[in-house]
DNA sequence: CTCTGTGCAAAGCGTTTGCAAACGA
DNA sequence: TCGTTTGCAAACGCTTTGCACAGAG
């Protein structure tokens, strides 16, 4: 019995070949959309239906297993719940990736100029990377 | 004839009484809704259609007059067009702000770490209002 | 064995499209 | 007057729901 498979049944959820492939994929994968991760999803279950992917999505969006990404000019993606960090993507490749920045000091200035109390910070970087220059 | 009539004639498009007043509400309301637009414009125009709102919208985030923003949890709203700026969201009571911070020292960070080249940094500011607290 | 999860089909909802009439320039 | 825009209705695409059967525990 895997970690995912423990962390499933923590939330009486039963760990399905479904609900593992998903989280394994996002795993894998780091970032998904509903599309990408239909589209591999249905390589292993070839009779997988949307709705199986939408329901357990949300399930995990409730369960903080995974999270949603809000991009700029693309659809969300989804990636498993690790330590707070921001993103990059690219405009050219659509490429995106995690970097761990340290956001405090905007946090704290903000806090304290403005009197609002931030509990996340969403960062979004857009622009090229170095192998679509 | 005002400044958003020789805007939009600029850019080819007619100044309907609908279009003027759309820009207006964004000016006015500073960040809107699809929804709390229509809201707003049918009791302007009692039979304006979403069709109308929704095309204009899309027309006017081509000629990059407004902007849109996405905001985690929340749905999209749009805004005019100004200087680059940051948002802040109050998860109590929905009120989003502009606020304009230095992001020099993260993009430079960024740039020259992971050779990404930044062409725009979108960051939203989760929390408390000094309303809310 | 029981209760949850899956897959299918249908429904729901936000957004877009096609078109005739209205309107801006 | 001419080309653009509006408002309506229909179409569209993504997401959710209801239900019967399959499968996890």
């Amino acid at each position: 019995m895997n970690n995912y498979t423990q962390m499933l049944r923590n939330h009486n959820l039963k760990a399905t070949p479904q609900r593992l492939a998903i989280v394994d994929m996002l795993y894998m994968h780091g970032h998904m959309s509903i599309d990408a991760l239909y589209e591999v999803m249905i390589k292993k279950f070839s009779s997988i239906s949307l709705a199986t992917i939408y329901k357990n999505i949300n399930l995990m969006l409730e369960n903080t297993f995974i999270q949603e990404v809000k991009l700029p000019n693309y659809k969300s993606v989804y990636e498993l719940t690790k330590e707070s960090h921001s993103h990059t993507i690219c405009e050219k490749c659509g490429k995106i990736n995690d970097i761990i920045l340290d956001l405090n000091a905007i946090v704290n200035t903000v806090s304290t100029l403005k009197n609002f109390e931030i509990s996340k910070a969403d960062l979004v970087l857009s622009g090229v990377c170095k192998n679509c220059v």
